[in-house]
DNA sequence: AATGAATGAGTGTTCATTCAT
DNA sequence: GATGAATGAACACTCATTCAT
């Protein structure tokens, strides 16, 4: 017996994000899916019910793994801005890398494959950003804002910065991003 | 071919940014776009050559109406923060009332349908914005960085958090606007 | 503009008899039936929903036409040997030129395509049918057995029959056909 | 290629008359029967080599049982109406208790998948009833109608009676029974 | 022999586009 | 110009069949 294959879940996963980049959403067609991912059109079908729930499962993936990446070396009992710098640094670096991951990402928002419940799940994910920014609140460091809006600033900030500069095909030096950094705190700071 | 009844082509806009904000670029047809704008398939055909050209104009129908709008009550002898502030609330005021547009713009640019020309037509329309960061850098009232980078960090407060808003059903309130331009005043300022 | 074509209809339902009588319900295609009705396969779909739309509509209109056929000629006041062999012959006549009709309405009765309330439907087409027989009941003419074992007695015999000739490529000459009646009407009378 | 599993073999004809009963034979899958009698799909394949071979080895099946059961009991020696009733019995039996099996094999005749020899082979099964009819003719006790005539009015009668009564849920009960036979005696009777 | 994953031609259906009215 | 029926290529998905294990 073949066993199935993980492996091929995985092919398909950076298939589809790699023409979601190229051509968007709107653009992508389980043949070319499969193709891109060197396997058969029915095969896509073993591995994935139909295209909305190929899409909705490669959501959550990104989300799960977008999270996971954002706490990296951050510990919460770290100085607040220590902390925040490790947080924000990783939230930059996953844009940065998995640039095709936070595009996919981004075009779900508005496209008629999210179910709502998928979207829902996402926000559970992100719960100790937000004790952080509260935590940072309380200390007085930073602005006496909602807390989401502060979230939301940092990470707009950060979103529109790797679009840029992926775009406009720079890289983003040391230098930049310490100055990102500058620019964001500055922001936030009470 | 495009004869001039300006209503139609106004009605098949406003259905295709409604549409859009819907089910995302991905899930709109021709077919839709018609009914919505209550006219017959074929009609579509007489303003527009095919789906891609309806897509392009109304992109560059809303980069224009947007670059209209972010000068609206500028001047370019004002003094530097009164007149980023004008354009700021400008930039934000536009993505709030006019949510739709700004939603299908973002869609596009991922999108098979925009093309490169149209692409780069969009980026002139913003060169006053880049005067106005310029000269602001020269009087050291912000910090001399990548003009493109400030430009960047604005922009990407400003609309992630008109989008957080949107979809979080909050209405921005006086207060909060002045504390979201106070941020990225913060952030920008030397 | 071009209104919606009834013909087409009709040469749609005739394709679909031909070839379901020349290889099943479980051999057709919607291409097939579009090919065969001289349209663009897509023309199916403006005037059927999808398959299952199109063989249940089929069906009832098989069924309204063979109703309509049956009591041809018959009046409820006639003797009742005379109206019963009227509706007999109506029924084998009808059997034999509408051999398709009959052929796709026997295959509709085991298929997943037709539902349960078109299913339901076709029974009532038949009441007359069942007057007649109960009203030769009454008058001691036939047996006093239960009408709907009379009727499928009568029935089971001209379906059965009208398949035997067309298989075998017999005509039913005029002799033959008298020779069913009178079986029929032997195993029928008191 | 076809080992001796003959339990397996039963297994899948059991399935598949189960699954055609329900849903017709258009809309049966190969995978949908190898699960029905919990195989994998693959074993299907060592046992049969494709769909239409399956198909006309259990139409065989299916006419052999049938013709073996029809003359359980009889023998060429009884007197003619008796040994009739004895193989009249012995058909609506059959088809009573082997409800699926004549469905399967009614829906198998307008299908593209049996084969026109095997449809042939199906004729020679029922030769003895051949000759009861040719007997009976002589000794003048039933009509001097061409036999296969005589064949089809008599099993016409018992399909459509098995028919209506399964899918109206009634019983056959002992008395109703002989009621048909009194009705199919006296429409054969000379 | 048995399994069920893999295949890809073929299905039902959609949709951008054309065309007769 | 306006309509919406007609088109057929292209899409999502299925399924008979094969094949690696």
């Amino acid at each position: 017996m073949k066993p199935r294959d993980d492996k091929k879940i995985d092919e398909i996963y950076k298939a589809t994000l790699r023409l979601v980049k190229q051509k968007g959403l709107a653009g992508i067609t389980m043949n070319e899916i499969a193709k891109e991912a060197k396997i058969a059109t029915g095969t896509l079908y073993i591995y994935f019910k139909n295209k909305n729930e190929l899409i909705n499962a490669l959501f959550m993936v990104c989300r799960n793994r977008s999270a996971a990446v954002y706490f990296k070396n951050y510990d919460a009992s770290m100085p607040f801005k220590a902390g925040l710098k490790i947080i924000w640094r990783n939230l930059l670096n996953y844009r940065v890398k998995k640039f095709e991951e936070a595009v996919f990402v981004d075009q779900c928002f508005h496209s008629p494959f999210i179910t709502e419940t998928t979207r829902e799940l996402t926000k559970k994910l992100f719960a100790p950003l937000f004790s952080l920014m509260e935590s940072g609140k309380k200390q007085k460091l930073i602005k006496n804002t909602d807390t989401l809006l502060l979230l939301t600033f940092m990470a707009g900030s950060i979103n529109e910065t790797v679009k840029y500069a992926h775009y406009s095909n720079k890289k983003l030096s040391k230098e930049v991003v310490e100055q990102m950094f500058h620019m964001c705190w500055d922001g936030l700071k009470a």
